[in-house]
DNA sequence: TCCATAATTCGGTTGACGCCGAACCATAGC
DNA sequence: GCTATGGTTCGGCGTCAACCGAATTATGGA
């Protein structure tokens, strides 16, 4: 009633379904289109522009007018994660959607959350770095070590050109599924892209959902095992 | 529409401003009557009824009966921290309530979240825990150092007697205001505690702002600094 | 036993918001 | 220029949920 930030405009921005269903398909990471958030969300073209204009002024989503196409995606890593945080607590309240399919699993194990990996892929990466070496964290904070940023310039990613200031290079990600973190920030990001570059993985369409070929999951475990 | 948990359900929980009012009183930590939450949240006893039983059945808050008083705190820490994320993104909007006076800074300096320490003070107690090596943190895991338990043993902590298993030891819960971690979990609480207990610093009626006298301050100082 | 206080349940009102269709603007391509 | 398509704005409809007062059920104390 009285003092901090204002909880509820924001929460119950998130709390309408159809809102809710936008911002889940945007936790693909890629932007979508208004008209492709519509039909995720079920709603009509029109109902669809009004939810997208209160999420923009709500500062929860991003526009990039492209033509006559207009992307949304989510506003920023920050976001991403307090979905993630929502998502822990439904999942901990069992208000699981009833449509828990056959799919479930695969959703466990690899998929993608906002611009990198997350479920037992995404712990398992960021854990063997912090066991390696790799990574440090401290207070909260995590970072490249020299060691690190050797084998990741190994593997392709210009870290470089990575370190721009605008975003953290390294943080860590409360992952839903497994409860535990995994390695978000630019790095986190660059990563997942290198992982696509190299055919190892792919998204499912319209899913979350990250399927790795049998090839790729290997050569994907030898990197995490150097 | 598909896949993962349904967090619109538990986001429209927190989206009504009574509800989200009730919630952040309850951040305090303490338990607090129906009563006490209906004026807190400024509706009616009958109304505020309604709105703890959905809490209640949505998993967010959890009621301890006691002779005719029904006394409700937050369901667990997770819940705290989703919330504290929810902050972060408030504030980050810019979506500050209108009334912030001038007790904003002492909420920045100490306060307390759910049931610990957060705010500047909150931050450097994790920060130097950790680089004294009294903490360990790999892989989002925070665990206590021999070295730590001895310190905290010696802080009046005991150790024997929290670890129950029924609740974490130690977790990192990212604090809205620093926007750094600070020190969650059991040892958090109990810190916290054995910090009033020491008569160094205690609550502001009817708020989260932590008050430390000017001797307590200096010895939690000299604490951190061992 | 009886009264005061805490809390829930019930009925009815009201306002807010999600929804759509249709009309309207803008861009791209011919 | 014209036309197709993406997107927003407007008006009106319907529903849902927050709200309160009053009645009802517990509990504790005199």
């Amino acid at each position: 009633m009285k003092d901090g930030p204002d909880i509820a405009r924001i929460a119950s921005l998130i709390g309408d379904p159809a809102r809710a269903n936008m911002l889940s398909a945007l936790m693909g990471g890629q932007a979508l289109t208004a008209t492709e958030l519509a039909s995720e969300a079920g709603v009509s073209a029109a109902t669809a522009s009004g939810h997208l204009g209160k999420l923009g002024d709500g500062g929860l989503v991003r526009v990039n007018q492209q033509g006559r196409h207009r992307y949304f995606s989510l506003a920023g890593p920050e976001v991403a994660q307090t979905l993630e945080s929502l998502m822990g607590l439904a999942q901990h309240a069992g208000a699981v959607r009833v449509r828990t399919g056959p799919r479930d699993p695969a959703l466990r194990r690899a998929r993608v959350c906002y611009d990198h990996l997350a479920g037992d892929l995404g712990v398992q990466l960021y854990e063997t770095m912090l066991a390696s070496g790799g990574l440090t964290e401290s207070g909260g904070e995590v970072t490249l070590t020299a060691l690190g940023r050797d084998r990741l310039t190994g593997f392709g990613i210009d870290l470089d050109n990575l370190d721009t200031g605008r975003r953290k290079l390294c943080r860590s990600c409360l992952d839903w599924s497994v409860r535990r973190s995994h390695l978000a920030g630019a790095v986190g990001a660059a990563i997942w892209q290198q992982v696509q570059h190299k055919g190892w993985a792919k998204r499912i369409e319209n899913s979350r959902i990250v399927a790795f070929s049998a090839r790729g999951e290997a050569e994907f475990m030898d990197f995490l095992r150097v």
